[in-house]
DNA sequence: ACAAAAGTGTTGAGTGTACACCCATGA
DNA sequence: TCATGGGTGTACACTCAACACTTTTGT
């Protein structure tokens, strides 16, 4: 295939929880369904055309902010480049690839055409779209052992027992709470607020109230073997 | 600034470990020296523009073997997009990086205007190229901890203490080599060839020759915490 | 008092570091 | 046999998983 030109878009994988509760459980995508053919109907990437004056970035950020209130994108990080010449028919067009989390109690306001998905039950998707989310997956389940990206997931503050439901849904399994607490305290990931939750309907003791200690990405676990020596 | 259209370049930042006795000692790049203006005299990274029949990665691969012998690059990854419009004058250029990684004894025939420079000492680097490295050498030495990424450094056959000078370079600090063999051979990273190196010209007991037991990326130490139960 | 939910203590396995000690070779 | 470098054994610290047990609430 020959191009006479490329063009370059930005395209972003959003991921929230959804209440276990709601119609969508489990971990969710944020993607529109095409109106216009080639692949009329199929779900695409929040994103588009990378503009002039603006970084991938800000690009990313702004594509956001039709979709989603910006305020809510707790974190934002670069996944790859999908470069294949004919990823897409037409102009040749590479595309920038973004992880984006939106925190648990969100639910902002959502054009017509745009909804949340179940990862485990994604739609038929449009050309490599499906890859991308995979991707975000990966490095997301990654980084929720290693690091604190789990503050954009939650809510400022919150219960431990929400927060292992957190926890379980992105990484697939049920994580003890009990040791899930230990583990982010001893690592100074989560801090108690000193102030406690007033217990459920049917009694039991309250919980005490935590948040995330930084709401910034960073690595709690650096090395795992071949530490410097000290 | 405004342009008119947008140019894609490939980037890669390759290393190699230096033996120790050589002029270049540590961790070495790759940099060939500018021969035009803008930014005349100044060291960049191999590559260039992306053709319209490459994908990004075979991109890389092609500009490499101008610089180096193909066969040498044991490993390639994706590292990220560099997109600040004014990152070089004139046309604008999105430029996608790459960490290549060529075995330590390889000292393959160079470009009269290339050349390994030790990552501690750059030279005066072109554009936004010195952040390209250091962003590639942070992944390297992550990456050193909970991957068999040392099988891309090393020759196909070495002794340990080898090996530890190849780890000690990386992570920038001496590495016990009785905790290095323990840790690799558990994690099945390295593996013995039954056969034994001769012993040096002063005396001493002969060293078991080791090899990697794979010559392709693996992670090692998925989960530091929160594994799946069971 | 009792059930429910949250939090604490304890044990044991695993992993990694540090360091002393033993082994194999050349001169 | 001694110096030299390579390999092994052991002790200790730390982390985490699993699970029993205690604490605090509502009814």
């Amino acid at each position: 295939m020959v191009h006479t030109s490329t063009a370059h878009e930005v395209l972003t994988v959003v991921f929230r929880v959804g209440d276990l509760g709601s119609r969508q459980p489990g971990l969710n995508v944020l993607l529109w369904q095409r109106a216009r053919d080639p692949q009329l109907g199929r779900w695409s990437l929040p994103g588009g055309v990378l503009r002039d004056d603006e970084d991938v970035m800000a690009s990313a950020r702004r594509q956001l902010a039709e979709k989603v209130d910006l305020r809510e994108v707790a974190h934002l990080e670069q996944l790859g480049v999908f470069s294949d010449p004919g990823r897409v028919p037409g102009t040749r067009t590479i595309a920038s690839t973004f992880l984006g989390l939106v925190p648990a109690p969100a639910d902002p306001e959502l054009p017509a055409d745009t909804r949340w998905h179940p990862v485990d039950a994604l739609p038929e998707m449009a050309f490599d779209h499906a890859v991308m989310v995979a991707d975000a997956r990966a490095r997301l389940v990654a980084k929720m052992s290693y690091t604190n990206i789990g503050f954009a997931l939650a809510p400022t503050e919150f219960v431990l027992s929400a927060l292992r439901e957190i926890y379980s849904v992105v990484l697939g399994y049920q994580v003890d709470v009990t040791n899930l607490q230990r583990v982010l305290v001893r690592r100074g990931v989560i801090t108690g607020t000193g102030t406690t939750a007033r217990s459920g309907r049917s009694g039991g003791r309250p919980a005490a109230v935590y948040r995330f200690t930084d709401s910034e990405l960073r690595v709690t676990d650096e090395f795992a073997a071949l530490r410097p020596p000290g």
